[in-house]
DNA sequence: CCTATATTTAACTTGATAGTTAATTAACCG
DNA sequence: CGGTTAATTAACTATCAAGTTAAATATAGG
């Protein structure tokens, strides 16, 4: 998974890694403060993994206050994700109707072009 | 991975299926028609396994016609994704600095009630 | 019926993820 | 220094994801 865009996503891609965000919203926590929520599922360790995903997806960063590791929420990289997303807006902003009527008008041009299904 | 959103990140978190949803976002296309500019790097099963995360996903619908299966995009499921995005809108959306002025305040109210790292 | 086309399924390999426990590093503080 | 708290690293296991090739299924059409 190489590209930037795939790891915020597979970084999305988690319950546990999406709560953590949204108590980052919230403000900066540290470790600890960030895994009691889950310390009931989990271990310690299991939590700095998922921190570390978060980290290198680029959603979040971590600094240094003495024995603690402060996190906070790197809202760019949800930006890049809600422009990618942005392409696609029209597929649900539209009325049911207005979108099917689309869809008609771009398929059945395809039906004039030979219905061929891809066919050189 | 249970629930639907982590489904839709995970699928979300592969370029040639993103790609994919890009070809269908001009309209519906078969399987051979959404393999052909992967076929240098993977064999059609493969196209398969891509488009079954993505129906999973709930990112696409497959039909039937003859010996093809149209796929086409479904929208809805994309507007999940774009509805979860939105808490997260002030944190790139806004100019950086007002948004470090806001954390300011968050963090500072927290240092108030102690600065003490999540303990009780 | 036979064959070509479209697509899927089966069985398998490989590498990544997510978790574990135990040990280690780092910093504060009495 | 020695103990305590915070967090990470190491080593390991189990499950999942993505790909492969070969075989199977489904439909059209001469």
């Amino acid at each position: 998974m190489e590209d930037e865009l795939s790891k915020t996503f597979a970084a999305l891609a988690d319950p546990t890694r999406r709560a953590m965000l949204a108590r980052l919203s919230k403000g900066e926590a540290s470790v600890t403060e960030l895994a009691k929520p889950f310390l009931k599922d989990m271990s310690l360790p299991a939590v700095t993994k998922h921190l570390k995903v978060l980290e290198k997806a680029g959603l979040i960063t971590k600094t240094r206050d003495a024995q603690w590791r402060p996190c906070r929420l790197n809202g760019e990289r949800l930006k890049d994700v809600s422009d990618w997303m942005e392409q696609y807006r029209v597929f649900w902003e539209e009325s049911l109707d207005r979108l099917e009527a689309y869809l008609k008008t771009v398929t059945s041009n395809q039906k004039a072009k030979g219905k061929n299904h891809g066919k050189k």
